[in-house]
DNA sequence: ATTACTTTCGGGTACGTACACGTGTAAAAT
DNA sequence: ATTTTACACGTGTACGTACCCGAAAGTAAT
């Protein structure tokens, strides 16, 4: 018996044996590469239609010995910014699975202070070989001009982290800010008592830049919107113990019957430090992010709820959302929002990052 | 210039050049078919560890002509076993992503009430041509059985949804049952007071052998392994409305100060339905899965919480465990616990299942 | 030694696409 | 009219592996 049942009769051959052209011709048009006529091309592009041709992924990625290569450009992993390393751990375990398929990531670093570096470093982008880009987009007004410039080049980017909507990425990878905000909100609210106040604290030298953190505010206030009055809220832009203990003492000083504290970031164990060395109980805290740090502080019930959102599956998943898109030629869904996660002391054991 | 820069120096004909053999040969030795001798084999593979070979993945596809076939089986879905249509669309997604590699998927579903068509799916299973499989071991004995055979074949196997330890499983993907209960008690605890006692209600034909089940209430109680006698427990083993009201009110009737019900799978809408219908409040309800059955009552606070564990995904991520697997040559997690969500009316319609 | 058979191995083609190169043709320039 | 240039298209090889087929070498039986 012939193993070779009838062959399927799409692929360029086919399309070349229609339109009785070789298939050099065709594959010029596929590319559209030039040196075809335009009558040529409108013939071959109906049949392709006609046959709904879907290029083999496989014998392209072999015949072509090009590498693909991705850029991630997010920031610098430092004490400040833990968190970091997790999207980047997420990055690397995508970039094992598909090294295979020939593609190579390139990785970008900014520093989260500084505006310039990150308008540096999307320059240098810009400057090398790049077919898709994951980037977290913590400076809105440099992000659009960074996509813009892609937008031109035809290079499909991903954005991580944070959001900027209607920038036609590929795709966004993140939580949900405002729900996030919102649902700390609402856990905040079960465990304390209606008349008591709520701190809000935002701790970051560039507050009014990373609208990250604007947004998770809106969320938390939009559950009180109805009793926006036990809210008070703080900016803290220097980063250190010292200064946050200071700015949080005094909020806490002049407003009696704060019960709760929501730390907008994952400097919450700033505040949690402060709280534990002067033995401040009866006080809720909540913030963000798995850190070592911060599960201590959880363990110790310094910290009662930490808000996650799987940082190291947004980064394999921003990996594999170009890679879909690039290399499978899949379609990818334009949102895709982390699940958010409720750490508290009984559960964080269990916890996947 | 010439374009070809000098090629990696691995890859069969490398192994073949040193070796002084044929690619053939060298090939002959990889996919360890016969036909070599015993001295050329051995020295082959030295060869192959030394330079660590790697098969290139897509060369290996495209010359391969034949498909690979993965196998599914899990529950059908029925109106009693909703939940399963949510897997069963993580598993299009995953195929539709991959079946440009040549991957068929092959469905086969049981009836959760009868074991016979359980083993009945696996010996059609095994009689076929299947490369991987991704089975929701629901019967425990008839599932080692099964993956014994497989084990046998050689064929690897992911679990989905319940796992089954230390079966050599390629992985499980899933929720931790135990703690899932354990969590459900926390929220639980939460809400209610330390007097109050607690119904947990199993509503199954086949209670015994779906340790499903069992391990959740196991969790449940561990979390209240101090106060044990909070807790009061019925089987149900008909799991239309009426016998579930009548069991459900005998057992309100029977113990006094009853504050919760946990209900430990989907069938929770039953009991929601009882409640509503005798208008009995202040009652904390608590159960499984994101159903539309479900939700409704969740969005009249009969239900107030729905524990959800991502089914989508998981059928998802079960499929393409078996691709990085069998295709990518990519090692697998061991076990991918799913997030153990916590759906309220606050947040039902952020969810994603 | 010849035949018959088995074992061991190499040659060569195919998978579907990418792309370098060459060929042919018509228009433009001289 | 001849040369140049640009354009339109085909030929052929390569990517790295899989596997068919047949050749060579070895072994056993006659």
């Amino acid at each position: 018996m012939k193993a070779n049942q009838n062959e399927q009769p799409n692929g360029v051959k086919e399309i070349a044996r229609r339109a009785k052209v070789s298939i050099a011709t065709v594959d010029r048009v596929i590319h559209n590469r030039s040196g075809v006529s335009a009558k040529t091309r409108t013939r071959i592009e109906k049949i392709i239609q006609e046959l709904n041709y879907q290029p083999n992924i496989i014998a392209s990625r072999l015949a072509s010995r090009k590498v693909l290569n991705f850029a991630i450009l997010i920031p610098s992993v430092s004490a400040e910014t833990a968190f970091w390393a997790a999207p980047l751990a997420g990055i690397q375990q995508a970039e094992d699975e598909i090294k295979q398929m020939g593609i190579k990531v390139d990785r970008y670093f900014f520093d989260l202070n500084s505006k310039t570096s990150f308008t540096k470093q999307t320059k240098q982008i810009l400057k090398s070989k790049v077919d898709g880009i994951l980037l977290a987009p913590s400076f809105i007004e440099e992000s659009i001009a960074f996509t813009d410039a892609l937008k031109e080049k035809n290079i499909p980017y991903v954005f991580i982290n944070s959001d900027i909507p209607n920038r036609e990425s590929l795709c966004y990878i993140g939580p949900d800010l405002f729900h996030s905000g919102y649902l700390s909100a609402h856990v905040i609210n079960y465990c304390i008592q209606p008349r008591d106040k709520i701190l809000v604290v935002n701790v970051s030298h560039e507050i009014e830049n990373h609208h990250h953190l604007l947004r998770k505010e809106e969320g938390f206030r939009s559950y009180f919107k109805d009793n926006e009055k036990r809210i008070v809220k703080i900016d803290i832009r220097q980063t250190n113990d010292r200064s946050v203990e200071k700015k949080v003492a005094e909020a806490l000083d002049n407003t009696p019957n704060i019960k709760a504290i929501f730390v907008t970031n994952s400097r919450v164990a700033n505040v949690a430090h402060y709280l534990e060395s002067k033995g401040r109980k009866g006080i809720l805290l909540v913030g963000y992010d798995f850190l070592p740090e911060n599960i201590a502080y959880l363990q110790r019930s310094v910290i009662d709820f930490l808000i996650c959102q799987k940082p190291q599956e947004q980064g394999y998943r921003g990996i594999m959302a170009l890679y879909q898109h690039l290399v499978m030629a899949a379609p990818v869904e334009k949102v895709s929002f982390m699940p958010i996660d409720i750490i508290t002391r009984e559960n964080y054991a269990y916890y996947k990052n």
